[in-house]
Parts: structure tokens; sequence; C-alpha cells
RNA sequence: GGGCCCGUAGCUCAGUUGGUUAGAGCGCACGCCUGAUAAGCGUGAGGUCGGCCGUUCAAGUCGGCCCGGGCCCA
């Protein structure tokens, strides 16, 4: 690891410190240079050597401009057919199949779209360069709710009514809207420089994927892992439709509440004898559901028995009320209830196997079942009586208790929001009138306690408005612990993929531990049916295959429209009767048609392989497609997709917030192919850790930038100092200085990083690596010394020929390390010096000679760059005190150890630290040298070259002086060759 | 509220099994060059490693709490 150099150390001081303090000017003045010199002379009547120097020649542009560049190398790839010429030339390779999670077909990219795809692209290309068949077919998720919702607002728009449109009309414009969608965002990925099969891409709307996921879903409906259940879903009402949790928003709703006293029937404890159970609820209309109650086993409860009660209290004295321990106090002041006397504290696992009775038991002969108390982990002290009213019908944990104790869970409430015949009493009356009714009912039965009303945050239809209620709806199911085992098989699919980075091995796996059952089905219109049959006297779904042949291949030619707009009897062929059977018009939800990629396109595409190499999408994705796909896989194969999955975090502000529209802090992706391109994106993409949140802004763009005029600067000095370089010219590696054969060590260096870091995805220090490379080892050193050999030496000088072959191996390096990242800059390098090629891209990344690699040469050029710093360290101070401008007008004296001086021999240290001349010294050096803190054995007294400044290569040399043309021996040399 | 995770110089990143004055590049400041020139070179200044408490002879590295942020759930 190079330090650099910090602290310069004045051993004078140190040595004399009795002397007190200097001014700088005068701790600086050596009596060796007498300031009133001038501090250089040249030769009297120089004439213009300028035409006589080599200086670099490209056309190759220090100034990128991008935005303009960038669409005109792109229309020549798509001129060329780059991709189809990619994989001609890879034919036969081993493959790499990265296989594209597909964005939805919906509006514009966004940041995270373009990273997503940038970074894709950059593996891709990794893969293809690193010797692979790399194929990229883009896809695109195109079913589901958002595009419904698009074209629903264009009804709207319209006025015109949904329910008015067929079904095939109305698929067929969430067809074209998708279409529409598709090609916009094709045209923005291919604005990022992204390859692939544009012109063939997948999309899940296509009729061979409607066909194939049904196939998907068929294996599973053979196999008897589909079944029908409920789910307690957020409905409206008013729309008569469930919701997704995207449809709703929550506004402040006051709500009557009640509390309601159920009488117990079987005491479980003694204590419990005679007593009533007491629950609070904030929808009243759900009292008709009501079918367990539930505690917190963890908690305290205590029977109280009422001794007073205030005027208009519903509580009567020497009623016995079961209550949460911490509650007892506000129930008791809700209820009016101003004296009791509380019993002894009951845990609330004594609780367990008391049966309560339903205030409403007996109404117009309904309601007769047994109430249970049962334990419950959600149950809190922070409101209500630590009774939780469960109607498993009406809410999520309800419903969950409900299956986890078998409850019934009753059809109590229609879609329109009306009560059925499930609901004695009540039934036609619309639950948001039922309150009152409900109150009056209880009033008459003695069973409520108190009531109030509360305002609260509650769920309302994003489009009505309206509130909503949770109803228990039939849903398609495939299970996570029936005869299939899908949890498990899903588990040992994790643990046998690769995950990058490791931790979201840890993230996918807790969620598929504790995941419920698969539920795959939608009520919408705009998706792939469930197309199944359910027989009507058994409730059994048909599990018949030529049936689903018959469909699969009616999907295969028309889409899946047809099962809506052919006969259902076609479906079922003869051997059924329709009416026996009830049609499924349910939709399977999208993650179920994403989730079955891999078989849809994997499968499909003989240019793609099953399983994929590489998943890689945002974190997110570990619910999403990672989980869906893993499932419909190990469902349907045994195994996941994929062999490893990448996850990227999100991108976020310069502060590290979120984009949002609503914060006002989004950005672009295309505005900023406007301002700065793609290839300033796509740097900036690996040069962040994707394994992290990703910050994007102006400093952080600007910096992006920076490095970006790096690199391309790096490109136009190799190619100016290139230009007409030819193969005679090219020197063996044995022949070259030690110089070049460093720069060569140090390109296997960088090969190595390449092939390392990418197989580990390690981007943002490969990058870091290639610029770090380009900065300190090429500019600021090998690029600065050989400036020289490049403009003056005569152009069969060995030294300049060395250097000339080790920037064509640069060029060659550099351009194939950076095409995948740099994809429109590597292509115009590389077309700037070979005109006649066809893209970078079609390249491999160089095979290095072993030979190359010097570990021992390395170790022993880190000394000579440390003795080179000391150098530099040591002109800065006499150009501070303006004894010298440019290093070539100093010729130090450098004191080193004798080890240094045997391990310098041969190198030329005047031509490394670019100054005119150099001694070297073992002597003492004398106490005023400069030394730098963190290099022993190196002290340097720096001096002015003696004779004048060549007038072409501006060495400051004796020699000088006796010349008639006022330049050097070499370059008169130089001169006289290309003079001839 | 729960699960997973992040927080090292202005920015982007390194910091190995806890072990000498915490590193790099960029940016910035100052200076140089004017034959890479809307370039190039050199030198320098920047960090109480989000905060607090603890474990330890020793903590950026381990543990706890808090603050800030992200994704996914509720």
């Amino acid at each position: 690891m190079r330090t650099r150099e910090r602290h310069f150390v004045r051993p004078l001081l140190r040595s004399a410190p009795g002397r007190g303090e200097l001014s700088p000017a005068e701790r600086a003045v050596p009596s060796y240079a007498p300031p009133s010199l001038p501090r250089y002379r040249s030769f009297p009547m120089s004439t213009d050597f300028r035409t006589t120097v080599f200086l670099p020649q490209t056309d190759f542009p220090m100034r990128a401009d991008l935005p303009n560049r960038e669409p005109r190398l792109q229309a020549r790839w798509q001129e060329i057919g780059l991709y189809e010429r990619l994989r001609e030339t890879a034919k036969g390779r081993e493959k790499f199949v990265l296989h594209d999670g597909p964005p939805y077909a919906n509006g514009h990219i966004h940041m995270g779209t373009a990273l997503n795809k940038i970074l894709k692209d950059v593996v891709v290309k990794n893969q293809q360069m690193l010797g692979k068949d790399a194929p990229y077919v883009p896809g695109w998720d195109c079913h589901g709710l958002p595009i419904e919702w698009q074209i629903e607002q264009e009804y709207r728009k319209k006025g015109m009514d949904k329910d008015a449109v067929s079904i095939a009309d109305f698929r067929r414009e969430c067809r074209e809207h998708a279409l529409r969608f598709i090609d916009i965002q094709r045209g923005e990925f291919i604005r990022l420089g992204v390859s692939g099969d544009w012109a063939n891409p997948y999309t899940t709307m296509a009729f061979d994927a409607e066909a194939g996921i049904f196939r998907e879903l068929s294996k599973f409906l053979l196999s008897g892992s589909l079944y029908r259940g409920k789910k307690s879903v957020m409905w409206s009402v008013v729309e008569k439709t469930a919701l997704a949790e995207a449809e709703v928003e929550y506004h402040d709703h006051t709500s009557v509440t009640i509390w309601v006293k159920f009488d117990i029937v079987r005491p479980s404890h003694a204590e419990l004898e005679g007593a009533k159970a007491v629950i609070w609820t904030t929808t009243p209309w759900t009292m008709p559901a009501n079918r367990a109650i539930a505690y917190g086993p963890l908690m305290d409860y205590a029977v109280i028995t009422v001794q007073a009660v205030g005027a208009d209290s519903l509580a009567k004295p020497g009623e016995r009320l079961l209550l949460g321990l911490d509650l007892i106090e506000e129930v008791a002041k809700a209820a009016g209830i101003t004296e009791w006397s509380t019993g002894p504290v009951l845990k609330g696992t004594a609780l367990e196997g008391t049966i309560a009775r339903h205030p409403f038991a007996g109404l117009e002969g309904g309601y007769g079942f047994e109430v249970p108390l049962l334990s419950a982990d959600y149950v809190t002290t922070d409101q209500g009586t630590g009774l939780v009213h469960t109607a498993p019908t009406h809410g999520e944990d309800d419903f969950n208790t409900g299956l986890k104790y078998g409850l019934e869970i009753p059809d109590t409430v229609a879609g329109d929001g009306t009560y059925t015949e499930e609901a004695p009493g009540f039934v036609g009356l619309h639950v948001f009138k039922a309150a009152e009714p409900v109150i009056e009912a209880l009033v008459a039965r003695e069973a409520l306690l108190a009531r109030g009303t509360l305002v609260h945050s509650y769920p309302h239809s994003w489009r009505s408005k309206a509130p909503l209620i949770f109803r228990a709806t039939a849903q398609w199911f495939i299970p996570m612990d029936g005869e299939d085992h899908l949890r498990q098989k899903a588990l040992a699919a994790i643990d046998t993929t690769r995950f990058v980075p490791a931790r979201g091995k840890n993230r996918i796996r807790s969620m598929v531990e504790s995941r419920p059952d698969w539920n795959i089905s939608r009520q919408r219109s705009w998706g792939v049916p469930i197309a199944v049959f359910v027989e009507k006297a058994s409730g059994a779904v048909l599990r018949d295959p030529e049936v689903v042949e018959r469909i699969a291949q009616a999907f295969e030619t028309e889409g899946a429209d047809a099962w809506w707009t052919r006969d259902p009897q076609f479906f079922l062929g003869d051997r059924y009767r329709l009416e026996d059977f009830e049609k499924i018009d349910d939709i399977l939800d999208v993650w179920f048609d994403s989730g079955s990629t891999h078989a849809t396109v994997l499968e499909q595409r003989p240019e793609l392989k099953w399983p994929a190499d590489l998943y890689l999408e945002g974190s997110d994705q570990h619910r999403g497609w990672f989980h869906s796909s893993l499932l419909e896989s190990c469902g349907t194969r045994g195994r996941a997709p994929y062999d490893a999955v990448l996850t990227h975090g999100f991108v976020v502000d310069a502060e590290g917030r979120k984009m949002s529209k609503s914060l006002g802090n989004t950005l672009s992706p295309m505005d900023l192919m406007k301002t700065h391109g793609a290839d300033i994106l796509r740097l900036w993409t690996v040069s962040s850790d994707y394994a992290e949140d990703i910050r994007i802004g102006k400093q952080v763009l600007d910096g992006t930038a920076d490095a970006y005029r790096r690199l391309r600067n790096t490109l136009r000095y190799i190619l100016g100092n290139l230009a007409g370089f030819n193969e005679t010219e090219r020197l063996e590696v044995e022949k070259m200085p030690e110089l070049e054969r460093w720069v060569l060590h140090r390109l296997t260096d960088l090969d190595r990083a390449v092939r390392e870091l990418n197989a580990s995805f390690d981007f943002a220090a490969l990058y870091k690596a290639i610029h770090d490379f380009c900065a300190v080892d090429l500019s600021a050193f090998y690029f600065d010394v050989r400036k020289d050999a490049f403009y003056c030496d005569s152009k069969d000088s060995l030294r300049r020929r060395a250097a000339r072959t080790v920037l064509d191996y640069l060029f060659d390096c550099l351009t194939a390390w950076l095409a995948p990242v740099l994809v429109h800059t590597a292509e115009e390098a590389w077309l700037s010096r070979h005109p006649d090629a066809d893209s970078v891209h079609l390249r491999r990344y160089p095979e290095l000679p072993a030979a190359w690699r010097d570990e021992a040469l390395a170790l022993k050029w880190q000394r000579v760059r440390e003795i080179r710093r000391v150098i530099t360290g040591a002109l800065e101070l006499e150009r501070k005190e303006k004894r010298i401008g440019a290093s070539l007008q100093a010729a130090p004296v450098v004191h080193v150890l004798a080890k240094d001086e045997s391990l310098l021999k041969g190198i030329d240290m005047a031509e490394l630290a670019i100054t005119s001349g150099l001694e070297l010294s073992t002597a003492p050096a004398p106490a005023n040298a400069f030394k730098a803190e963190d290099v022993d054995g190196v002290a340097v007294e720096p001096r002015l070259a003696a004779g004048l400044k060549c007038a072409r290569c501006w060495q400051v040399l004796v020699e000088v002086e006796q010349s008639s043309n006022g330049i050097c021996q070499r370059c008169e040399a130089a001169v006289a060759k290309v003079a001839a």
C-alpha cells in the first residue's frame, strides 16, 4: 500500500533547536543558489522547435459530449446488429444466463429501474468478455391492477361505465396500454446503453406466455395442490370489490363503540362461575359474525363484582364482569360503575377452555353456537377490555385465529354490504346502518354494558373515498405444508443458492419459514384466469388433463381471452356438462405470472437455459419475484430456478432519504441522459456499493463526472501518443526498460482484479482499482515520466518504442476492461484507433502473458517510487521559495543508503523525477537536506540544473551551451532523423 | 410495532481473526506547468469511525441502549 508523504521534517530545525524561529524565507535559502540569478536561461537565438516535437495526435476529443454522442453509437450498434453479432461470436461457449426480472409495463423508468438494468448489463457484458455466451432477453410484466386502473381512469374521464364494456374489450385496452409502455421503456433502456434482444423481448401477456402460465398453474391443479379457501380482505361495498393495499388510504372516521357482555356458560375456573366476559368493539355491525373471544395468555384478568352504578348505567349491582386487570378502571368509568370489588387475579391461561354464549343466542333461532375464549398473542392492554371480540369474517387477526382454532367463518355480509341469511335478525340491513339496530338488540337482551364513539384512522377506498370493511372471501391457494411440502423444498433450495450479498439468504429464509399459504387469486379482469371448474355438487375442483390441455391450447392461439370469449362447454368437452360446474372467473396474481417466467422463458427459448445462473433485482424482491419464482419452481420442479441471487439497495437522495414525488427529491434517469449521459450514470452505478442504499445527488454526480474525465483523458493520452504506431515499432518485453515492465506487471494486477472482482460482483472495488491505476500509476507517474520520451526521443529510440508498445497494451486492456461500464466511451476510443473494427463489445478480456508478472520488480519499484516522493517533496519546497518552477530546472543530489544505491543501479532517477539531472550519493546528507517523515534513509539536497534549457526538450543541460542552435544532442539527433 | 440491514474525512469507498499516530481516490486550498490545456504535476488541510454505556490490557471492529436512514411486513 502506497502512502503519500505528508509531513516533511527539516532536520536542520531538529538538530538546532536553540536557534529559535526562522522565517520560511530564511529557512529555505540555501547558499548554493543565489536568489539573484535568473531562474533559468535559454539559448539566445533559439528557433521554434515545436514542429519537431512529437505531440499527441488524436481525433478522440477531450470533451465527451455524451448526450449527443451516445445515441449515435447506439444507432451504429443497431445498424451492425450488435446483439446478434454477440450471439454469433459466442456460439458454442459456456452459457451465462442472467434472467431478467420483468419491470411493470406502466409509466416511465425511474432511477431504480435504471440502476437495476445497468447492473444487469454490466454483469452480462462482463461475463461475455470473460469468455462466456451471455444472452440477455429482457422482459415485461404486463397484467395486473395498475394497468386496469389506468384504463378505468380513462373510462371515467370519458364518462364511460366500466361495467358496460365487455371483458374482451377491456382486456384489449389493457394489452394496448402495456404495449405502449413496453415501447417507451424499451427506448429508455436502450438509451442507457443496455444490450439485449430488444427485438424479441418476453412479455407475460404474449399468448404463449399466458398459455405457459396457465400450464404452470395446472401442474398445481393436477397434483392436487390447488385449493379454494377463504381470506380476509379489505372490501369496498361501494365498488363491490376487494381492494389491494395500494388502493387503500387512511382517514379519520368516527365509529360507534360498544362494550358487550357475554354470559359465561361453561367456566374453566370456579371464579368465572356466573360471570360475564366483556368485549369492546368499534364495529358493532360485526357482532352477528362473532364466533370467539380472544385473551392474552400472559395478561392478567380478574372478575369484578358491581356494587354501585351511576344514573344511566347499563350495569347492574351484583353483576360479575370478567375484564383485563389493567383495564378495569377504564371500563368502569365508561360503564358508569362507581363501586366494585375485584376478585383474585387470573392469568390469561386460566381462561383456556371457557365457553360463553353469543348475546344474540336464540334471536330468530340463530346464534346457538358456543363462543369459546381463545388465546391470541395480539391482545393488548392499551384499549378495550383485554378480551377481544373475534369475528373471523371481519379482520386479519380474527381470521387467523379462526383458522387456527377451526372456527366457522360465516358469510354474514354480502358484497354489497348487506347482511345475509347467516345474520338472523338483520338480514338485508346494510352494515353501515346496522350500529343502532345491533345496539337495540343488545340492550333488549341486556348484553350492552356501555357505548361511546371513537375517532380513529380507518381504511377508505382510494377511489370512492367510502370506508372499507374486512370481509372473508373465497380465494385460491397453494399450500405451504401440504403433501408436496413446498415450504421444506423452498427452504432447502434457499440453502443451496448463492446470495450476494449473503444476508439476502436470511431475509428470504425467514419469510419462507413463516409465510402463510400462497394466495394466488385476484378478483380482477386483466390477468391470466384461474381457468378451472368446480363441481357444484361436491365442491371439488375439476382435475382433468384433457380439459387443461384444451384450455392451454386455446390460450396459445387466442390468448387467455378465450376463457371469457369461448363457450365454457368447449373446454369441458363431452365428458362434463357445464350446468354441473361453476366456472371460476378469478385471475392469477401477477406474482404468479412473473414467478413462472423461469418456465415460460428460460425453458422455452433455445438461447437460454434452466436454471438461470443469476437473478438480479432490488432487495424488495425477496418478498416479490425471488420469492414467487422460488415457490413456483420448487412446487413444479423441486428446486430454485436460479443458482445465484444478487440484490441491490434502493436509490436514495443525497441525504439518504427515499425518493418520492411528495418529497420532491426525485431524479429522472432520462433527464440525466440529457445533462450527463449514460456512461456517467453507469459509472455512478458501479462506483456505488449496491449492497446498501445508493445515494445520488449533484455532488455525487459531479464526482462521478470527474472520475469519468480521468478515465477518458487516460484513453485520450494513450490514443494521442500512439498516433502512427505500427507493428514494426513493437518491442519485445525483454528489451524494455524496467519502468515499462513495471507497468506490464501492474496490468497483471488489474487483470486479476477484473477476473476476481467480477466473479464476486464487486464492481465498486474493481472500478476503483482501474480508476486509481489510471490516476496514480499512469497519469501522475508513468505518463508524466514518459512524456519526454514520447515527445522528444527519436522515433527509433528503444525507450520510445518500448513505451509506445506498452501504450498499445494499455489501450487493449483498458478499452476492454472499461467496455462493460463505459459502453459508449470504450467503443468510441476503440473505433478511434480501429476505424474498421466492428465493436469493442465483441472482444474478450485480453489474456496477458504470465511472464509479465514480476513480484520482485513490483517490490523494487515500490521503493523507487518512495524515493521519488522524497524528491518531489523537496522540489515542492524549492518551488514555494520561487527558486524553481518546472522540475526540469532542478538537478538535486539524492542521498541514499548503500542498499538503495545498488537498488537504483541502472535506473535513471532524473528521468523518473523529471529533473534535468540528479546525483545519487551515499555520502552523509547535509543537515538541512529534505527528508520525508515516512521514508527512511533518503535525503534530498535540491540544486538548480546547470547549463541552458534545451529549446526542444526543455531539459536544462550544460551541453546546450556548446550547441549552435540551442538544443541538446539527443534532440539534435532526433531532429536530424525527422528531417532525413 | 415486528423482521432484515445500513450509518468511517465534503463525496465515493478500504479497513483482514479487536492490537502501533484510521487509509485510498476524488473534491477542496495553495503552488507549478502552459508541448495531455474547459487538460497535466506537486504539496497541504480535512475524521471525538452517528451518539451514549459496557466487555477488554486494548474497540471503527464485540454487547446493550438511543438517534438517523432504507427495504419488507403489521
